[in-house]
RNA sequence: GCCCCGGUCGUCUAGCGGUUAGGACAUCGCCCUUUCACGGCGAAGGUCGCGGGUUCGAAUCCCGUCCGGGGUACCA
């Protein structure tokens, strides 16, 4: 059975490049049938950020990442948080030290840092130089007495070929000589990432290692861990990192990276998980929209690429128009509250409609409607607050060259009055009765075309020159709505 | 410096020894149309990083080279 794992480190709120790696590992569960395990790996206290966690569970939820084993939902491994698991790693350590497969070192930082500067002069390759690894025992156990720190350092083997086979890139190969002596356990008996990594691998039956390309140089280490333990290594495959613009791995200088920011700014979850997923990985053919689902279904590793891509978000935001327009009205509707609600951005929140979008939002039928007429003109939820603001004002603001233009026209005063005087007493209109009310219009007033009528009703109604079929429009604005807008447009045309 | 991994239109990609190198986004036209979008059609955009081989034939295989990225921590 196919078991893989999501492992980040609680150090920040997870970008899109990370979670991309939660993506196709989760992916690859669901498409074979197997589990995918979430397990928290916060062996780093110096760099633990408040709130992480939550930012992780959150980032997954999101997306839709469903999680069998993990933090929250348990499992058969549990704890699934490593610094609950400390007494194992040091075990371990001990055992890899009584069989000789790793070693104490008493060096210290500052004695690490000189040697490296002396390596770095000398253009030499940098490393450590193994001092401790000849240290006579007796002499260990003296400086143990004497409760010099130390930390476990993993004894490389001294010459060869140390080679894994990568999904991906196929055989990759290392001279084993030039690999340093990882430490595993640091000065405070908390276990490096290589240790803690390899140890819950192994322990939670790990099938598949999918991980960003950046572990790849540190791959040889893990499996000179594995050998030394007994164990057989998981098979490795290393995805290529998400770039920026201008080509470097994509990072907070480059703006919004963090995955909840695309939420923050109307995207949609469906639409942020089947972009990334396309940045590396490919269905085969010219399939490109798909929801979770049909990414589960057609996932394969044999899609996965090795070159790194770039992050293109107008790409992004075509995709999550596509995946926006696909929603129903309901899902539309909670989809845009939901986002409403919480939003946090500031630049969506001092928008002048953002007050008046929540009490329409009240109105669920209503809204609705006014949701879908804008559907399919707009990229991302936090469109439509501007989009259906006229909905749902009691003054629309109106676009200034927009009235220069048709607030001028000859018929615009008469053209209003008759609308006005039409509507006077009607309630419900459908929309066939708003289009045969502008053919009366335009019938009365003794136009050339329907345009001439329908543009400066809709700048009377609406404010703009563009928006939805004006016939939709005015049906759902309904009469009294209606009426007040073509009162005030009559103020504007002024004196015939 | 050393090690590793990459390299197909601006961007994401299909391709797995024989294709007029296909698709998508973006760009530009045209059509649809009451506007804006959506949708449809079309155009432009690639000497498959470069140079050598192998082969009747190479984007596809091999070597070299250049460029880019990653690693080189008691961080993950």
């Amino acid at each position: 059975m196919v078991r893989v794992r999501y492992a980040p480190s609680p150090t920040g709120s997870p970008h899109v490049g990370n979670i991309r790696t939660a993506l196709f590992n989760f992916l690859l569960a669901r498409k074979e049938g197997g589990k995918f395990i979430v397990r928290i790996e916060d062996t780093d206290r110096a760099r633990a950020v408040e709130g992480a966690l939550e930012d992780i569970l959150e980032s997954l939820r999101w997306l839709g990442i469903e999680w069998d084993e993990g933090p929250e939902v348990g499992g058969p491994h549990a704890p699934y948080f490593q610094s609950e698991r400390l007494s194992t790693y040091r075990e371990i350590a001990d055992d890899l030290i009584a069989k000789g497969k790793a070693y104490r070192c008493f060096c210290t930082p500052e004695e690490l840092e000189k040697m490296r500067e002396y390596q770095r002069i000398n253009k030499l390759p940098t490393g450590y130089n193994r001092r401790c690894r000849e240290r006579d025992p007796s002499e260990a156990e003296s400086l143990i007495a004497a409760g010099t720190p130390f930390v476990v350092r993993l004894a490389m083997p001294l010459d060869g070929k140390i080679a894994f086979s990568d999904s991906i890139r196929g055989r990759v190969e290392y001279d084993a000589a030039l690999i340093d002596d990882q430490v595993l356990l640091k000065a405070d008996g908390w276990p490096t990432y290589h240790l803690a990594n390899v140890v819950d691998d192994h322990r939670e039956e790990i099938t598949h290692v999918i991980r960003g390309e950046e572990w790849i140089s540190s791959t040889p280490k893990h499996i000179v861990l594995y050998d030394a333990l007994g164990w057989t290594p998981p098979i490795f495959v290393h995805v290529p990192v998400i770039k920026g613009p201008d080509g470097s791995k994509l990072s907070k200088r480059h703006g919004d990276t963090r995955c909840l920011d695309y939420r923050e700014k109307g995207y949609l979850g469906a639409a942020v998980a089947n972009y990334i997923a396309l940045i590396g990985w490919s269905p085969g053919g010219d399939r490109e929209v798909m929801s979770l689902e049909e990414m589960q279904d057609a996932f394969s590793l044999h899609g996965l690429q090795p070159s790194p891509g770039v992050f293109d978000i107008t790409k992004l935001q075509w995709m999550n128009g596509v995946h926006l327009r696909n929603l129903s009205p309901d899902e539309l509707y909670d989809s845009v509250k939901a986002f409403h609600e919480t939003s946090q951005d500031e630049e969506y929140i001092k928008k002048p409609c953002h007050r008046s979008f929540l009490k329409g939002l009240q109105d669920r039928e209503y809204a609705t409607r006014a949701l879908v007429l804008e559907q399919e003109r707009v990229k991302l939820l936090s469109d439509f607050c501007e989009a259906c603001e006229f909905f749902f004002v009691n003054e629309v603001s109106i676009d200034p060259d927009a009235a220069a233009k048709w607030f001028g026209q000859p018929h615009a005063k008469s053209l209003y009055e008759f609308l006005l005087s039409e509507l006077s007493g009607r309630n419900a209109i459908s929309v066939e009765d708003c289009d045969a009310l502008i053919g009366k219009a335009v019938q009365q007033l003794g136009l050339e075309k329907r345009a001439q009528a329908i543009h400066p009703t809709r700048v009377a109604l609406t404010g703009k020159t563009f928006g939805p079929g004006l016939f939709e429009l005015m049906s759902l604005l309904g009469s009294s709505r209606m009426s007040a807008r073509l009162n005030r447009a009559i103020e504007l045309t002024g004196p015939r």
